[in-house]
RNA sequence: GGUCGCGUAGCUCAGCUGGAUAGAGCAUCUGCCUUCUAAGCAGACGGUCACAGGUUCGAAUCCUGUCGCGAUCACCA
C-alpha cells in the first residue's frame, strides 16, 4: 500500500469521524515548489459533502493526519490546499527498498494473459525508407516495449505491401533499363536500387505523357494510355495469374529490397517477431468477403462489386471487392487481421501504427471486423501519428525533399562524432569503441528528438535543432548517464551497504527519490496512452533534477561516510532508471561521452 | 461542403480524466570550471493558453459557436 493510499483512506476516515459524511475520493497532488510540503490535498471537492470554510476543514484534517499517520510530520493550509510535510525517513526507507530491485518499475506478464500485437513499419517494397518511416518505426518499437514493461505479452509484427502496381512499376523499369544490374553489381543497397527504378519509371511515364499530349491527346487520356503504364498494368495481371517469369522477377526484386530494409532496421535498432505479406493474406481477405456476403454483412451490387453498408454508424458505404473481383486495400487488411489471430490464439488485441491520414480507413476496418463478429475487434487500436514536416514544408518525393533514413542516421552519427571530438573525453578508447559511442549518441539524439513529441501531433523536423546537444535533447540525457558512471567508477560503488541511518535529506535528494517513486506509474500511464512521449518527458525531468543535485550537492565532499554512500547509491539508481527509461524508447546509453 | 485532428512565450514543445502565481528547452542577457564529466548549474527577460460565449467555488483543460492550419471523404495503397 502506497503512502498516497494510506493518506486517502485516513482522510476518508477523518471526514466520517469528524463530520459524519462520506467522501468518494480524495484529490492528491505533489506540492508545488513554492510551498512547503510534499503532498497536497485539495479541500474544495470535499465541500460537496462537508459544509464549511475550506481553510478550517483543511486545518482540522491536517491535525488529524499528523496525529494518525506516522509519516506526516506537519502541515500548512493555503486557501483550499492542505500541504503535508512527509518525514524524510519515509523517502529514505522507500529508496532503500527499491535501490536493488531488478527491472524496477516493470511488471512481469502473467502466463495466462492475452497478448497484444503491435504492427509497425509496414513499408511498400518499391522504395527506401525515409524520415516518415523512422517516426513510425520508433513509435511502434517504443510502444511495444512500453506495453511489455507495463505487464503484457507483446508480439511485434508488420505487414509488407509486396504486391500491386507500385512494385510492377519498378519491375518494368528495371526490365527495360536495368541491363541486369543487381545490388552486388552496383554496390547499392537493394531498396535503393529498386527505388532508383521506381524514379526511372516515373520519369519515363512523364515523358510519354508529354509526347501523347503533343500528339493531341487530353491529359486524362495521356495518363491512361502511356505505354509504360500499360506495361506495368499488364505485368500486374500476369502476376495475379501466377506467370512464372513475372513471379520470379518479383521474388528476386523483393528479396533485394528486404535485405536493404533489414540493414536499415538493424541500424535503427528495431525488430519484429513476425512478418506478414500482403501477397499471402489478400486471398484470405477475399474468402472472408464471400462468407460475409452469406452472413449479410456485405452486399453485392449489379456490377458485381461488393460493399459494406456503414450508414447506420454515420459513415458511408465502403467497397470491399472490385467489380472484377480483385481485392482493394481493406480486403487484405481484413484477411491479415484474421490470419494473425489464427496464427496466435492468445492475441487479445492489436495496435496498428499508421499515419493519421488513415484515420478513416481504420475506423472502417474495425467496424467491419466487429460486424463480422470477431470478439477481439473491440481491442483494436489505431496508433495514429502526425506527419513529419521539414522547415521547407512537406516532404515530397517528386521534389526530392524526402529525407532518406540511412543517410539521416549517418549524418546524425557524424554530427555526434564532431561534437565528441571537440570535447575530447574519449581518450584511451579504440577507434571501434569511439565509433560505437558516436553511433549511440547520434541515434539517441534522433530518436529522442522524434519520440519526445506527442505522437498525434505533427513534427517539425529541423535538422539543425535535431543535432543540438544542449537542453531537452537525447545527448543531454545520455551525458548525464555518462556523468553518473564517472561517479560510480571513482566511488568503488557498492549497492548493498545499508543507508537507513541517514536522517536529513537535501531537497534535491528528496526530489530525486520522488521522481524514482513515480517511475512505475509513469510506465503504466505511457502504456495506457500509447505514448512514448510520456517516458521521454519523465526521463528529462529526472535528468534535470539529477544535474541540479550533481552541481549543487557534493558527493565526495559529503559530511559523513554514510551520506557519501547514500549519494553514490542514489546516483546509481538514477542512472539505472535513465537507462531503463531510455531503453523503452530504444535508446542506448554510453559509459563515457 | 461533411467528418476527424491540431492552435500554449520570437521558435520547438510540456501541462489537457478541471485546482494554487501556466512550465521546459532554443534564442537574447548575467554570473559559475585550481574541487565528482561546463553536452552542466544558478538567474534575468519573454504569455489575452487562436477568438467569443457557456458550465463550475475554480477552465489552457469540459461544452457550443467562429476563425486559422492539416488530413480525409477513390472500384489508389
Amino acid at each position: 500500500m502506497t503512502l498516497q493510499h494510506i493518506i486517502s483512506e485516513k482522510v476518508k476516515t477523518a471526514i466520517r469521524e469528524l463530520y459524519q459524511a462520506d467522501l468518494q475520493s480524495v484529490e492528491l497532488q505533489g506540492t508545488r515548489k513554492e510551498f512547503e510540503g510534499d503532498i497536497t490535498i485539495v479541500v474544495f471537492p470535499m465541500l460537496k459533502v462537508v459544509k464549511g470554510n475550506p481553510v478550517q476543514i483543511g486545518e482540522t484534517i491536517g491535525k488529524y493526519l499528523v496525529n494518525n499517520v506516522e509519516e506526516v510530520t506537519s502541515f500548512n493550509v493555503v486557501k483550499g490546499f492542505l500541504n503535508l510535510v512527509i518525514d524524510d525517513q519515509y523517502y529514505i526507507n522507500f529508496f532503500a527498498s527499491v535501490k536493488n530491485t531488478k527491472n524496477y518499475g516493470f511488471v512481469t506478464p502473467k502466463e495466462e494473459d492475452k497478448a497484444i500485437m503491435v504492427e509497425y513499419s509496414s513499408p511498400n517494397t518499391n522504395k527506401p525508407l525515409h524520415l516518415g518511416h523512422i517516426r513510425n518505426n520508433l513509435l511502434g518499437y517504443a510502444v511495444a516495449e512500453i506495453i511489455k514493461a507495463s505487464g503484457k505479452k507483446v508480439y511485434k509484427t508488420q505487414i509488407i505491401n509486396d504486391r500491386g502496381i507500385h512494385i510492377c512499376k519498378s519491375m518494368v523499369a528495371w526490365q527495360k533499363y536495368g541491363e541486369g544490374q543487381t545490388p552486388a553489381s552496383t554496390g547499392l543497397k537493394g531498396d535503393k536500387l529498386i527505388g532508383n527504378y521506381y524514379v526511372k519509371f516515373d520519369q519515363e511515364y512523364k515523358k510519354q505523357i508529354k509526347i501523347l499530349i503533343d500528339e493531341g491527346k487530353t491529359t486524362e487520356e495521356a495518363k491512361k494510355e502511356a505505354p509504360i503504364l500499360i506495361e506495368a498494368q499488364e505485368m500486374l495481371r500476369k502476376w495475379e495469374t501466377g506467370d512464372q517469369e513475372v513471379v520470379s522477377l518479383w521474388k528476386t526484386m523483393n528479396e533485394w529490397v528486404y535485405e536493404g530494409f533489414e540493414q536499415t532496421y538493424k541500424a535503427l535498432g528495431v525488430d519484429f517477431d513476425s512478418y506478414y505479406y500482403e501477397s499471402k493474406t489478400y486471398l484470405l481477405g477475399k474468402d472472408i468477403i464471400q462468407e460475409g456476403i452469406k452472413k449479410g454483412v456485405f452486399f453485392k451490387k449489379e456490377d458485381g462489386s461488393v460493399w459494406c453498408d456503414l450508414t447506420d454508424e454515420g459513415l458511408d458505404e465502403k467497397i470491399v471487392l472490385r467489380s472484377d473481383g480483385t481485392a482493394v486495400y481493406i480486403t487484405q487488411d481484413i484477411g491479415t487481421a484474421i490470419q494473425r489471430v489464427t496464427d496466435n490464439q492468445d492475441i487479445g488485441g492489436m495496435i496498428y501504427t499508421v499515419g493519421n491520414e488513415q484515420d478513416y480507413h481504420f475506423k472502417v476496418l474495425f467496424l467491419i471486423l466487429k460486424k463480422l463478429g470477431y470478439d477481439w475487434s473491440s481491442y483494436l487500436h489505431h496508433l495514429s501519428y502526425g506527419m513529419v514536416d521539414l522547415p521547407s514544408g512537406k516532404m515530397k518525393s517528386r521534389e526530392g525533399t524526402v529525407v532518406d533514413a540511412d543517410e539521416l542516421m549517418e549524418e546524425m552519427k557524424a554530427a555526434a562524432a564532431e561534437a565528441s571530438k571537440s570535447k575530447g573525453k574519449l581518450e584511451g578508447y579504440s577507434e571501434d569503441e569511439k565509433q560505437h559511442i558516436y553511433s549511440i549518441v547520434g541515434l539517441g539524439s534522433l530518436k529522442y528528438y522524434i519520440l519526445k513529441v506527442d505522437p498525434k501531433k505533427r513534427i517539425l523536423f529541423n535538422p539543425e535543432e535535431s543535432v543540438d546537444l544542449h537542453g531537452n535533447t537525447g545527448s543531454f540525457i545520455q551525458y548525464t548517464y555518462a556523468r553518473i558512471q564517472a561517479i560510480l567508477r571513482r566511488a568503488d560503488f557498492d549497492s548493498t551497504i545499508d543507508i537507513h541511518k541517514k536522517i536529513t535529506l537535501d531537497p534535491r535528494e528528496k526530489e530525486l527519490i520522488k521522481l524514482v517513486e513515480i517511475y512505475p506509474q509513469t510506465i503504466q500511464q505511457a502504456a495506457k496512452d500509447l505514448s512514448p512521449a510520456i517516458i521521454a518527458n519523465y526521463v528529462y525531468d529526472l535528468v534535470k533534477a539529477y544535474n541540479s543535485f550533481f552541481q549543487n550537492v557534493s558527493i565526495f565532499g559529503a559530511d559523513s561516510e554514510n551520506e557519501k554512500i547514500f549519494r553514490v547509491q542514489l546516483s546509481n539508481t538514477v542512472g539505472v532508471t535513465i537507462k531503463s527509461a531510455l531503453g523503452l524508447l530504444g535508446i542506448d546509453v554510453p559509459e563515457r561521452m
